[in-house]
DNA sequence: TCAAAATTAATAGTAAAACTATTAAAAAAG
DNA sequence: CTTTTTTAATAGTTTTACTATTAATTTTGA
């Protein structure tokens, strides 16, 4: 049951990869020891040949399944937006007020993860680190318009348009619903990367969560 | 007088440079032809070898000016903060409203940039494309908090607390003036990359603005 | 004024990163 | 059980990122 589960919920644009990294046991590796060697060494000092090598595999082998490294994060990405989007709608089903609804997605979206033990290879608390710190890079390219064509940010774009469509269920008088949630998306990363690093630009600390800042947010600017 | 003034407003941390590009003409051209660069090709692709052969140079001479082309886009961020900081001050000196200070200087900080004649080898409005593409990745590297403790981000810190005092003046209640001003500041950045790249996710285009949207978050987020 | 000192910039490198072509070995299909 | 397909390793190439050395120019101070 949990294997099936896990199967369905997670599905990536197969263009971003050249071969399936969930169909074999060299590709759950790269995925599982990715995660870990981005964390660890950042995501700039990150190559295939030290993925390789920890791995114990070749270079040119982990060049069959990832094009290059930026398309490896990009894939990192959209199966982690792809998570974020199956527990959303775990978390808002059923649920009738639109205004809870709303602050139940934040939560999702904006709360420091805990490891899931449904999907073996993949470590998702380390994995919401290196979206932290790494995601905006996958679209702060010059190739983001040919990558946007190609479906490469779908996901991401279905949870905010999701979420949009809870905002002006809440308020439909709201005139700048797409640039509230997008900026709550991108913010909540950005909050937490501010708490790790430089603290004295943001209120959120151990006490007060980017959570707390956003309910608190959406409360304020909407009418509800 | 128009140089004074241009060379009294820009203060970068001497840390970040080797030898300062002000002090030399193969300096200004660095500052000038890098910009361009930048802007034509990505800073991902972007290299010394690259702006030497633009500029007639040798890869090697650009390297006595700057360690890599990381500090050259903190050198280049720093020094467009620094302009904005002093644009800042413009804009908020003499006005008595807080609420009215605040929207001034959030039209400073998220208005598209025209150029500024003061400064010949800067052009402030290709600066500002590159500052909205590429300033986050100055901070999201694994060398943050060393180079925080450098000084490298002051200005940018410096330009936030200067807003946060605005809005603790406008609503000393508000809990989160920090998370507001930051997530303000990154925000307007993101939602011109957005609105150049990802309309789907912002209501902003070419009658809304990020000014127009956080103008009208900090009245409904503030008591005033 | 002119020789010594200091600065500036070019040449010619190296090491690592980012890939690719070829071939060998293993697995799957007919 | 042999042919085809898939998988992965070896051994390359090109580009990037940087450095050591040397040559040329500029500055300075006796």
């Amino acid at each position: 049951m949990k294997t099936i589960l896990s199967s369905l919920r997670i599905q990536v644009n197969d263009k971003i990869y050249l071969k399936d990294p969930e169909s074999s046991v060299l590709g759950k590796k790269i995925i599982k020891e990715g995660i870990l060697l981005i964390d660890e060494i950042g995501f700039d000092c990150f190559t295939f040949k030290k993925l390789g090598a920890k791995i114990g595999s070749n270079e040119s082998s982990l060049y069959r399944y990832f094009e290059n490294k930026h398309k490896f994060l990009v894939y990192l990405s959209s199966w982690y937006w792809s998570w974020i989007e199956y527990k959303m709608l775990l978390a808002t089903t059923n649920v009738t007020c639109p205004m809870e609804q709303l602050l139940k997605a934040i939560a999702v979206i904006t709360e420091k993860i805990k490891d899931d033990d449904a999907t073996l290879h993949v470590n998702e608390s380390i994995l919401n680190k290196i979206i932290i710190a790494e995601f905006t890079k996958t679209f702060l390219t010059k190739e983001v318009d040919e990558e946007n064509r190609e479906g490469f940010f779908t996901i991401y774009k279905r949870i905010i348009n999701r979420m949009v469509d809870i905002v002006t269920m809440v308020d439909p008088e709201y005139p700048y619903p797409k640039s509230l949630v997008s900026n709550i998306v991108e913010g909540g990363l950005h909050q937490h990367f501010l708490r790790d690093h430089l603290q004295t630009i943001t209120n959120c600390n151990e006490k007060i969560s980017p959570t707390d800042y956003y309910s608190d947010l959406v409360k304020r600017v909407l009418k509800h």
